[in-house]
RNA sequence: CGCGGGGUAGAGCAGUUCGGUAGCUCGUCGGGCUCAUAACCCGGAGGUCGAGGGUUCAAGUCCCUCCCCCGCAA
């Protein structure tokens, strides 16, 4: 089988190796364009392009592939294409050119947590089990016919970027079975059932804003569902802001949300929410790293009261 | 050359403006107090101040070069 594999973040990169690795002809890969990133704007490559290449596999990066992509693509002839993080539409015009069609690597039990940051949302929402799944892509964001489903248990404090790491092989393993199956015609093929389906938005930077009014458990969820990315913060009063990388529900004595229960060397940090309170466990402050709050705490006396509470702006969009 | 912060004891920091004996909190080790303790008291160990060069009677501090780490923005 010719295939073509779209992908671009780390998730992908273990389907684009299973898929080299269990004999597929994998004759392209399409990726994000490199983009200037980090410290010094370095032009860096996507992790999968730096794998497609170290197969020594032709490597394309359309700034948008329905539009300058799609004669590339016809080129290669593809009996099916794989898609897994992509970050890309792909236009009906791209998916009529796989024989077979384009199979796609979702990180959820679909048709639960359609879109683009499924993982971050499962953990967000305080989910414990999740999972992926291979689908027929179609026209719809996540919407195609489910072909196999695999699920995953969220273990107790785990972040969203430990649960990717733990999800991307467990995603490429499935692609497999899912094509050995295909292609021995086993391959059970469901329509996503619309009473059931969810869609969650990509992530935004403001979503980090921790907004000290939500009880503490969601707090706590969320910070480990934007993790590493747009990460959780708040903000002393009206000095610094502060990332929390970590954190734990905790027992608030009446305090207000906010406000700073303790904040030192030896309690730690805890502040108060709309329900219970947080205990900040692993912090960092702007132009340094991140430590655990204790830590910071003895090198960094805190003389704020309370914590800036989101105000007016209506969330969501 | 995108903007910015930083590297000082095992950890987190102060000290650098304006050169003059290396400090703080915690940990650690020893001792004491206590029914007891993550509490408290007393004492000790632990540092090529990121690297190299320069200026100087004298450099953590001033000058030059380099290495490494981090935040923002994308």
């Amino acid at each position: 089988m010719r295939v073509v594999f779209l992908g671009t973040p780390d998730f992908g990169v273990p389907s684009l190796k299973a898929l080299v690795e269990a004999g597929y002809e994998v004759v392209g890969v399409f990726t994000q364009p490199d983009k200037p990133k980090g410290r010094g704007n370095k032009m860096l490559p996507s992790p999968v392009k730096v794998c497609a290449q170290g197969y020594g596999i032709p490597v394309y990066q359309p700034v948008k592939i329905r539009l300058d992509g799609v004669e590339a693509l016809r080129a290669l002839s593809p009996d099916v294409c794989v898609t897994a993080a992509f970050g890309q539409i792909l236009s009906q015009e791209i998916l009529d050119i796989p024989r077979v069609g384009t199979v796609n690597v979702h990180s959820s039990l679909l048709p639960k947590y359609r879109g683009s940051a499924p993982i971050n949302w499962a953990v967000m929402e305080g989910e414990q089990v999740t999972g992926v799944t291979t689908m027929m892509t179609d026209k719809g964001l996540d919407t195609g016919d489910i072909l196999l489903k695999k699920e995953v248990a969220i273990l107790p404090g785990e972040t969203a970027e430990e649960l990717t790491v733990r999800l991307a092989p467990i995603g490429a393993e499935l692609l497999i079975e899912t094509l050995r199956r295909m292609e021995a015609g086993t391959c059970p093929r469901t329509p996503q059932d619309e009473r059931e389906a969810s869609y969650f938005p990509m992530l935004k930077k403001e979503m980090g804003d921790i907004d000290w009014r939500m009880d503490a458990k969601s707090i706590v969820c969320r910070v480990r569902g934007l993790t590493p990315w747009p990460g959780s913060s708040f903000q002393w009063g009206d000095g610094e802001m502060i990332k929390v990388w970590k954190a734990e529900e905790a027992e608030n004595p009446g305090k207000a949300p906010g406000e700073i229960i303790c904040a030192d060397g030896k309690q730690g940090l805890v502040i108060a929410a709309g329900k219970n309170a947080v205990r900040v466990l692993e912090m960092q402050a702007p132009g340094g790293k991140r430590m655990q709050a204790k830590d910071y705490l003895r090198g960094h006396p805190v003389s704020y009261t309370e914590c800036k509470v989101t105000e007016e702006e209506s969330h969501g969009s």
